[in-house]
DNA sequence: GCCCCGCATATTTTT
DNA sequence: TATGCGGGGC
């Protein structure tokens, strides 16, 4: 059993440990992967079953690659194992178990947009206002809700989201989560949410159903498990609970979708729950030179919440890290493909060693042009993706309503589109007949000729074309697979024809993207390649299309053309380049403005800014700008707090570094010159404190009337002092920030004048 | 029913 | 800045 040569003790017991609960705490570059691979190819050579191993991960990108991997040590019986994503392992699942519940096999699935959607004309339904309850604040509380597991009504019976719903003046949130259930219910659709929530429902409530998959997951591990929610846990959990083989793995201080429900609570509850768990901590990092795993560690080490380890390597130092300080956006940019640029050149990088990270998407335009003049290739992995375009999505919703007719959501966005004569007035009076005759707006379309109904024969007619197509084309999924139907749809429905005789500029971009989608369709057909659930890659019906599409990440459009790649930290988990560039390091930006309420946002920062400097292999660079442009007009920017955790000797800093400005200015967004802004003396240890040049007196002598200076706010002059010796408290007037009471044992104020 | 224009609105991250 | 929505006019 050669492979098991390859790894160190600790990996290796890991992967021999087969029986029983593990958690895998694996630090950056730890051989994760590896570990993950290698263990479900040991349980393989040991003669398990693959049908009987199951291993859940976020992306499908690392449900294929492991499927490789393993493929490559235990040969082609690895496209059986049950390896995907959360979401797509559950579909599939709910394909086959979801009737029992009350959903068609062939039920939709709903992405945020489509979600978004429905809560729009539910809201408007409703008539409670739309500027209150926007749809993407909706969702989310529905999305936390199902998150951790909250029915409608049990939402609505919640004192603290009841009152949180009525102070923020949205008292009828929980209303609009039960209508919408209901309606993606009646639609047989499904939300991302759904996938997981529907899921544990029907563990819970159908005990036959768990035993059978109780029975045939003898093995389940869970990869990146700090990024799990309630549900994910829970779910898990049950489908563990007969053989409790379950192996997790993952690093609480990589710990960066919090935001979006998930809890490392998890991961005490993971302890708590499983007594019996061996443990295995994969300390040593495989990927990066010794100065930004050094780096790395300093930084994590400022949060307080973390599990205890230590991450070492055995790799060589390797270049410092450099840090470019810059005028503007633009000049950070240019700065930054200078810097590839002279890379690529003298020390042979490839564009596809190197990646730009930002903290927002924003942050990508500035480098794009800057890329594009000098002619250097890139792609972006985040951002609008390509099934969020409009003529992608209509096409979409073609296809998912003559696979699911009952789809509201698809149904809604294609009637009318392109224009065949039912307009808005036909539409509402067709909702408005569900609601009276209690259906589904299918059942109403079908029907459309019945008297009673009252419609325009015109009407009528076109109504009834419309069902017509959509009806023969179902007609034809058994026969036909996915691209075909597609094709011919898509000329059928008139898409095709509209968006060709389309021939201004963006029209032509259109009709190219269209033709992209159809591509891609055909390739999805024609691939053989294992799927990401290796039993369903035979299927190429236009519903196994859609599943598979529904549910594409960012990170799954990653490929391998020697280009620059460019994505969002939180993208970029989970993946390493050679070189890395992190821009943008400025506070209110990375950190994000929204963390600095809580110190657990602001530990979710630094957690994503760890994750970003372990991305860099050999060699790491960070960069930030004194003036940025935003919503259209130049604020002024400082560096992140976060490169002041930073340790100095591995920093080399490129450019000038600035004078800080008062608290004041900060606050204010100013479209301000620079005048006032001169060039520093660099200080050894804290070249990005908030003032280098800051150095507090002692001021245990202060007496009223004195003008001080302090870090944070700014000049001010002393008008009281209370209490005596240490515990002394000094009342002073702050010109910027106001007036401050502060006790003079912790104080750091510099004395500016005697008064 | 369609189209156009003007105003408002947003910018943290996404399975 | 850029996009998207709604209202109003044709």
């Amino acid at each position: 059993m050669s492979y098991l040569d390859e790894l160190n003790d600790i990996q290796r017991q890991a992967v021999e440990h087969i029986s029983g609960p593990a958690m895998i705490i694996a630090g950056p570059g730890s051989g994760k992967t590896r570990v993950l691979t290698y263990r479900i190819a040991h349980l393989m050579e040991l003669d398990i079953d693959p049908f009987n191993i199951l291993a859940l991960t976020f992306t499908n990108k690392a449900a294929k690659e492991m499927t490789k991997r393993i493929e490559k040590i235990a040969g082609n019986d690895a496209r059986n194992l049950f390896i995907g994503t959360f979401h797509s392992v559950f579909a599939r699942l709910l394909r086959n178990d979801g009737d029992k519940l009350g959903y068609p096999s062939n039920f939709s699935i709903y992405d945020t947009q489509d979600s978004r959607n429905l809560i729009k004309t539910i809201v408007k339904e409703m008539g409670v206002g739309t500027d209150l309850y926007k749809p993407n604040m909706v969702h989310n509380r529905i999305s936390n809700a199902k998150n951790m597991l909250l029915t409608p009504m049990a939402y609505i019976q919640h004192p603290d989201l009841r009152i949180a719903d009525e102070m923020s003046g949205r008292p009828k949130t929980g209303e609009i989560y039960l209508e919408y259930n209901k309606r993606c219910f009646r639609s047989g659709a499904m939300d991302f949410d759904d996938l997981l929530f529907q899921m544990y429902q029907l563990l819970v409530k159908f005990p036959e159903v768990l035993g059978r998959y109780q029975k045939q997951f003898q093995f389940v591990m869970v990869d990146e498990f700090q990024d799990t929610n309630v549900a994910q846990y829970a779910i898990v959990k049950k489908l563990a609970e007969q053989h409790r083989n379950i192996s997790v793995v993952g690093d609480d201080a990589q710990s960066i979708y919090a935001f979006r429900g998930a809890t490392i609570e998890n991961i005490l509850n993971f302890q708590n729950d499983y007594k019996e768990l061996k443990v295995f901590k994969l300390e040593q990092n495989y990927r990066s030179t010794k100065s930004i795993v050094d780096v790395a560690n300093q930084l994590i080490k400022k949060n307080t919440n973390q599990l205890d380890k230590t991450i070492w390597t055995e790799n060589p130092k390797g270049d410092a890290i450099k840090v470019f300080c810059t005028d503007s956006d633009n000049d950070e940019a240019k700065k930054v493909v200078d810097s590839i640029f002279e890379e690529t050149l003298r020390y042979h990088y490839q564009y596809s060693d190197i990646a730009i990270l930002y903290r927002t998407n924003a942050q990508s335009r500035a480098m794009e042009d800057a890329l594009r003049i000098k002619n250097i290739p890139y792609k972006i992995y985040s951002g609008t993706s390509f099934y969020d375009r409009k003529e992608v999505k209509d096409m979409l919703a073609y296809l998912k309503l003559v696979v699911n007719h009952k789809d509201e959501v698809a149904l809604e966005r294609i009637i009318n589109y392109p224009t065949r004569g039912i307009g808005k007035t036909t539409w509402q009076k067709c909702v408005l007949l569900t609601k009276q005759y209690d259906t589904t707006l299918w059942e109403i379309l079908s029907d459309i000729d019945r008297p009673e109904y009252k419609l325009k024969k015109r009407v009528q007619k076109a109504i009834t074309d419309f069902v017509t197509m959509i009806k023969s084309f179902a007609s034809l999924l058994d026969k036909k697979n996915a691209y075909e139907v597609a094709a011919d749809l898509a000329k059928a429905s008139g898409m095709l024809p509209k968006l060709y005789d389309d021939k201004t500029v963006e029209g032509v971009s259109r009709y190219d993207n269209f033709q992209a989608l159809l591509n891609s369709i055909k390739e999805f057909v024609e691939s053989d390649e294992v799927g990401t659930l290796g039993a369903d890659a035979e299927d190429k019906s236009l519903g196994s299309y859609l599943q598979q599409v529904m549910l594409i990440t960012n990170q799954d459009k990653i490929q391998g053309d020697n280009t620059i790649s460019m994505m969002t930290v939180h993208t970029a988990k989970g993946l390493e380049y050679p070189l890395v560039y992190v821009v943008g390091m400025e506070e209110d930006l990375f950190p994000s403005k929204m963390a600095r309420s809580s110190r657990d946002a602001l530990e979710e920062e630094r957690r994503l800014f760890y994750v970003a400097v372990t991305r860099a292999e050999k060699k790491l660079r960070l960069s930030f700008a004194y003036r940025r442009f935003k919503f259209g007009e130049y604020i002024t920017c400082h560096p992140s707090s976060f490169l002041a955790d930073l340790p100095a000797q591995h920093l080399e800093i490129v450019g000038k570094i600035r004078k800080p400005q008062s608290a004041y200015a900060r606050s204010n967004k100013t479209t301000t010159s620079n005048h006032n802004l001169k060039p520093i003396q660099k200080e050894k240890n804290i070249p990005f404190s908030n003032d280098p040049n800051f150095h507090p007196d002692d001021v245990s002598k202060i007496t009223v009337g004195e003008k001080v200076r302090h870090q944070r706010f700014g000049t001010g002059t002393v008008l009281d002092i209370e209490g005596a010796g240490k515990d002394k408290i000094a009342t002073i007037a702050f010109s910027e920030t106001g007036q401050k009471r502060i006790l003079l044992k912790f104080a750091k104020l510099q004395i500016i004048s005697n008064g």
